[in-house]
DNA sequence: TTGACATATTCCCATATAGGAATGTATTAT
DNA sequence: ATAATACATTCCTATATGGGAATATGTCAA
């Protein structure tokens, strides 16, 4: 079996650095397709296959304009990641008060 | 050029579901093999490798016990996710605030 | 209508999977 | 030394991928 389809969750989507930049990109205002291609440097055809596992997964919302789209980040989407990913911040508070503390007992001698 | 290895970063490697689990279940006490593929139900090698993965980014600890090797979740490496996806914090907080404004109006009418 | 513009889709390909089965390696027990 | 235990690795295979190139689709302008 192979990895799961990128378009299968948000954690998969956002697995891929690209879509990631332009989750940022778009995370304020809705730009179209030309912006992002100009923006991140990427091929045209690229960007729009990008877009289309995000908005696959709800990562993106889109409206035309004419004859552009209009894309825009839906943060909703990422919430789920981000819970997830709080779920270990007591831990990692935790291990770094530990790491913080050894050092100062290691002061002490 | 295929997908990004699971190996290059912690989005990469938490994109699988069961590694997930797995980080889960790691999070509080370190444990041996055996006792996730008991408690998750899958195969030992699939459990090993889906480690060994997790291991490659840091995403946990191993020491030996005896013939056992005990795994622990190193939340600190889950961090740089957790940051990512609070950058969108605000986003969708408005968001939010603008659906139910939204619906408030809508109840006025 | 025709052409230009903006975006989307398709085709091709090398590559990294995840699972299953089998086997390898390290450590303890007898 | 041998067996048993606990993990790790290897081999196999079907499949989804991302990039590049080419082409298709949709919308506006003249």
């Amino acid at each position: 079996m192979p990895r799961a389809s990128t378009t299968s969750d948000a954690f998969n989507a956002v697995a891929e650095p690209r879509r990631r930049e332009i989750l940022n990109y778009l995370a304020l205002q809705e730009r179209p397709v030309g912006d992002i291609v100009l923006s991140l440097g990427l091929e045209q055809p690229s960007v729009s296959k990008h877009l289309r596992v995000l908005k696959d997964v709800g990562l993106v919302n889109v409206r035309r304009d004419g004859r552009r789209m209009l894309y825009r980040t839906n943060a909703e989407a990422i919430r789920p990641l981000h819970e997830w990913a709080g779920t270990f911040e007591r831990l990692w508070r935790n291990q770094l008060a530990g790491v913080k503390e050894r050092a100062e007992n290691e002061m002490k001698k």
